[in-house]
DNA sequence: ATACGTTTCAAACGTTTGTTTTGGGGGCTT
DNA sequence: AAGCCCCCAAAACAAACGTTTGAAACGTAT
């Protein structure tokens, strides 16, 4: 760890300040002092705060969305085995993959993209849109293949449903564990916890229609 | 609409502002202005930024929760149809007979609560469990009567999902309208997209538990 | 050793933020 | 009328913010 460049040690740095406090709540000269860098090396480096939040999302959406793509295109190549539970476990994979080292920085990862959607911040739902749009809609249409009675536009809406499920969980990941661990005397690794999420994600997209 | 006085001008405005940008997006200018107040006036009659926010939820938050106290003591009387479609009609129904006039003040407040729940201020967070956890934990207790065959802890994590589903699809329900109606030439009302949402979460709370 | 492009540094810039101060009007009661 | 209390308004306050500046330090190639 010691002695990365300057670009990395914020970058790192950014990364936890913004996923524990947010991004407007995170100033410049907390990021840099806890970096033990210069104020200014921000701008020089990444041009306005702005762009260092996207800098941050490239350095981990970049990897997980080409990972998720190879893995994808796999799956198209045998489409009778296409479940929901096993596109779920694709996309775990896929988040898995790109934490190399520290566990905790899936639910980091999972918490950004929760400010990024709840912070209606116009740039970054652009910024998703226009990067990482595709990959989704492939995603989107592997799952219309693996529930063929439930409609695509159905499909699109349990998706979303399920999204909310998972960021807002992850987002909360250590508290709810805390809370869970004082009310009933259990402790639940981060795996258990997603175990029950994916069941309860894929309870949730096969579910009986509503009668419109 | 005419004539209301200082303090609701400043709660109407700061509500919408806040749900729009954020808590710490939206400055006190922004409100004061918008509201047609002085800048003062809400260190005047809040104290501060923080206790107006909190004022935001409160004027929310408590006739929202007296209500559901109440419908949920109705149920507590018969406990044998008491259902996970009729909890969750109950939560619904709560939330929308607090609304007084617009049908849009739902979608604000799970946006405000959303926003509350990922900017993981300690303040909110507190308030939230001080004010209004007993009622959670009541709502709690009555799901785990509906569903006998799912243990407690369970019943828990499998609640939390569903707040995210809920939170996050209320939160951008517009957006999501939006895309849908450009993906698939459907337009859906806010009533559709939540009858769908209810069906997911029964699915999801049902599901086959997780292979441990 | 000199010159050059790159990176770092301390300092300051102009704005915007939440909050406080000061003073001036109504509407009461005595 | 005088005193009191609640509310409003304009101005000023100190602090924090993102950003910019100009010079110093660095490594490297000529």
């Amino acid at each position: 760890m010691a002695h990365t460049g300057t670009v990395d040690r914020i970058l790192d740095t950014a990364e936890v300040l913004f996923a524990q406090k947010g991004f407007a709540e995170t100033s410049l000269r907390a990021i840099t002092s806890k970096a033990g860098v210069n104020l200014a090396a921000v701008n020089y480096h990444f041009g306005s705060k702005e762009a260092l939040i996207q800098a941050v999302f490239e350095r981990f959406l970049n990897p997980f969305c080409s990972r998720l793509d190879g893995l994808l295109a796999e799956l198209e190549s045998k489409p009778d085995s296409v479940t929901i539970e096993r596109l779920l476990a694709t996309l775990s994979q896929s988040a898995v993959a790109v934490q190399r080292g520290e566990p905790q920085r899936v639910a980091i990862f999972f918490r950004l993209s929760g400010l990024a959607y709840s912070q209606a911040q116009g740039h970054l739902r652009r910024f998703f849109r226009e990067h990482y749009g595709e990959v989704f809609s492939r995603f989107l249409r592997q799952l219309a293949v693996a529930v063929p009675d439930v409609p695509p536009m159905e499909v699109f809406w349990r998706v979303h449903f399920a999204l909310g499920a998972t960021i807002f969980t992850l987002s909360g990941m250590d508290p709810l564990r805390a809370i869970c661990r004082s009310d009933f005397a259990v402790t639940l690794s981060p795996q258990q916890v997603n175990d029950r999420l994916l069941s309860f994600l894929a309870g949730g997209i096969r579910a009986a229609l509503p009668a419109s």
